[in-house]
DNA sequence: GACAAGCTGACAGTCGGCTGAACGGCGCCG
DNA sequence: CGGCGCCGTTCAGCCGACTGTCAGCTTGTC
């Protein structure tokens, strides 16, 4: 799989940074949740099942860009689905989420075709790196660079030009404009940006969304996210 | 991932001193850890592979600096797994080990695109001389030399220069430099950088990355350290 | 004008990261 | 052999960035 970067087979093959379709196999709800909205917030679409069962069914039937799997899973084990995919003769990544005592489960993965791995507990932003860098790897260059009035804002490598000088974002600060830019020109709401803040369950009850945008203006200038009233915010042109 | 395609901003062949990721496929067990223990003091990581298969899983996922390959392995011989390497496309250099009494493997192994070979049993110190010699020889290739603001990073002869002066750095500090110069612009997450460190297993739980970058930055000035907080270090502008 | 929606400055708590200091191992040198 | 210095590692305490919240203000709409 990994195999000759070039060869035609692969020609086709587009691994963008974002809003990618990205299968999430993990039966701990509460970790499976934090993943699936960091994931979510960074503009992909995660599909998250809990059961190896599912997981398969959906790996089966969908054509996915990034498998994140768990190796242990209630109903087996997750190496087996991995086999199974790369005999099938799948290509997708897998990144691969183990405890962190399971050495010879980290190497025996490797083996079987993942092309990299996480130990339990890890943070989510390195979650986010190492997707970037598996994303990377398949890429064959030329990342995605958008160009929003005076920004330019490059997803893949988490920049923000402003006229040409880079600014400093922190992480909420920078999931709340990756999220907009994500899809420039669509018109996202206040919710939607906040669930791809926090987890599900994290009951906000204040302006959090309202004063992430506040600091990105204050940062990135007046006019770089356009508020509809009512609505939602856009990226600003 | 030996293999050819590689896609991202790696431009040429790179080789350190120091801060190496090395491959030992050994399935003797005291050679094995003699060999690893050896290796990492010289500052290198070392991943070692007890088995054919292991070996080629591991060099198929990650990009390894040298390969120190034993010839006779309990699943399969060593040659094979050279040969498939080279026919990948690898051009990761190959130091073979050999018993004494298998000189036409070693014939063979030189055939087959092995860059040294060395007799079992061996002198560490004869290894660590064999290394060097590989090392040079892909060195003297001329490696790119980074710009990164103040710096310039020679990789090739394992030299920072900060205003045009020669700084000193100990193994591990250029380790985690290195590591960060092999992708510049890319996010290294603090765990990543550990790996460069130590290699598979040897779980370290302590803050040595922060300790390292700190005295990166006291040698090398502030800014040549990025931190993304909760994400990685990344070369500085 | 009245009301709703959005904006923003301020603030305190928290968490991650930074760094000085100390310790032990190792090689080098006298 | 003993002393010395460098290096790697650990630890603890400090520090600052980031964050969520709120109050009071501005803007927009009817």
């Amino acid at each position: 799989m990994l195999a000759s970067g070039r060869g035609d087979a692969y020609c086709g093959y587009r691994f963008r940074e974002h809003g990618l379709r990205i299968l999430l196999i993990e039966d701990d709800a509460v970790l499976g949740e934090a993943v699936r909205d960091y994931v979510a917030g960074l503009g992909h679409a995660v599909d998250w099942m809990q059961t190896l069962d599912d997981g398969r069914t959906a790996a089966r039937t969908v054509d996915y860009d990034l498998v994140l799997l768990d190796l242990r899973l209630p109903d087996g084990r997750g190496l087996a689905l991995l086999t199974e995919l790369r005999r099938a003769g799948a290509v997708t990544p897998v990144i691969i989420l183990t405890a962190h005592d399971q050495i010879s489960d980290r190497i025996e993965g490797l083996n079987s075709g993942a092309d990299d791995y996480l130990v339990k507990p890890f943070n989510l932003g390195e979650l986010g790196a190492r997707m970037l860098a598996v994303a990377r790897r398949y890429a064959a260059s030329s990342l995605p660079v958008l160009e929003a009035g005076r920004l330019s804002i490059r997803l893949a490598d988490r920049r923000v030009l402003r006229d040409g000088e880079p600014v400093d974002l922190s992480g909420r600060e920078w999931a709340v404009l990756a999220r907009l830019a994500n899809r420039p020109d669509a018109i996202v709401s206040k919710g939607e940006i906040e669930e791809a803040l926090y987890a599900f369950g994290s009951e906000i009850e204040s302006n959090t969304v309202e004063v992430y945008v506040s600091r990105l203006r204050k940062k990135l200038g007046k006019d770089c996210v356009e508020t509809l009233r009512g609505i939602g915010y856009r990226l600003g042109r």
